[in-house]
DNA sequence: ATAATTTCCTAATCCAGTTCATTTTAAAAA
DNA sequence: TTTTTAAAATGAACTGGATTAGGAAATTAT
């Protein structure tokens, strides 16, 4: 289940392992904006690393989400919970993405989201008044936030549109083609729920193809 | 339907009418970041204004969406039309709204969607290349899009969980609340393809809710 | 291992919302 | 004003997907 190649026989043992450990985050933000090693200072300075087990919740209705969650290994979810008790995922994100209730982050007003743990995760975490005057301090910084935040709401207009114009065994192709990593890994109540359907549902779709091909 | 009060009988003509004209913008903007005048003169010197006249499209199809607009006075849809050509409708903007086929703009890749003058409007736009030189330069403006963008994908998640957990009356009635000024202004059809349902159900709906009052 | 709990599948029934066809109303155009 | 066109309303028949309930399989805990 996705477990790692563990290197701790390297020689030389905590540093080396803690600079491999910003790698990944630095190499995302290198995506969108150079950075020299002032920058990278700078930023991770105000990261922090945690392990997380599955099941856990790093963010839970009525709690401020204080945190964007950049995921270095593991896998989550964020989701909503009606008054019916019905659950609808918003997001999945595994390595290299991040999660968040974003509404409740950027308004630093209570969440209405769960995000929780599929697996036993580790996750880097920066906080809302540290990013915002990293921000200050730092335009490189401003601008990889803005790319990231045009980019996400370019996607999820995406999404607003393939829900609305898709049928239900579209939506899971769809989804399946983008994503195939994500569709062995998550539940499949999860996904339902993430595609709008019922699980049953979900589970019919995937016969009917099966059998097809 | 929406007439502006006309001014023009004002003592001294166009340089204080094209000054009034950018206040609009202008206080948007500074409702997240402080302008001074050297702010104002840069942005106003990427500023277009431009008449659009009703059913005209500002955006189409595998063009290249290279602006984004702003409405002074009017009304705006962007929507997709699927292969079996039905439309869906993703944004309405009103005054003081911007809009675009944002996924085009930002790539800078062909449009996927259409944006549609509901009424005959006065728009503002700004150049793809012109607003990101202009982030390059001063930073407030980075900040600005930045802020507007995360407001933006906030936004559409919470349109996305809204489509997910909520009927078609529940929808309704969320955006009723919400834009009742735009519920009374655009045409039924357009609102229906926008909440994703048929129009024929959206009228039913409304029928059943006046009966009810 | 074995028990307990989740997750996943199957099949029957049911309903919210669609589709199609027609009529009424309203808005543009002439 | 009258004519033309587009939008909204109405109703009947239909369907995609939900709901319910039961059992099989897989994980997790003991």
């Amino acid at each position: 289940m996705h477990k790692r190649k563990n290197h701790t026989q390297d020689r030389c043992g905590t540093l080396e392992e803690t600079l491999k450990d910003y790698e990944n985050i630095l190499n995302n933000i290198r995506r969108y904006v150079p950075l020299n090693e002032s920058d990278e200072q700078q930023f991770i300075s105000i990261v922090r690393t945690t392990k997380i087990k599955r099941r856990q919740f790093i963010v839970q209705p009525n709690f401020i989400c204080s945190h964007q969650t950049y995921v270095l290994e593991g896998a989550f979810r964020s989701y909503f919970v009606n008054d019916e008790g019905m659950e609808h995922t918003i997001q999945f994100a595994i390595e290299d993405w991040f999660i968040s209730d974003f509404n409740s982050y950027l308004n630093q007003s209570p969440a209405s989201l769960f995000v929780e743990a599929l697996e036993d995760s580790t996750v880097q975490q920066i906080a809302y008044e540290d990013v915002e005057s990293l921000c200050d301090k730092n335009p490189k910084f401003e601008r990889f936030f803005r790319l990231v935040a045009q980019k996400s709401f370019a996607y999820s207009q995406r999404r607003v549109l393939s829900n609305l114009g898709k049928s239900a065994e579209e939506r899971y192709l769809e989804f399946f083609n983008l994503y195939p990593s994500i569709v062995q890994r998550v539940p499949q109540y999860a996904l339902a729920s993430y595609l709008g359907m019922s699980p049953e549902f979900l589970s019919k779709i995937r016969k009917r193809l099966t059998t097809k091909s």
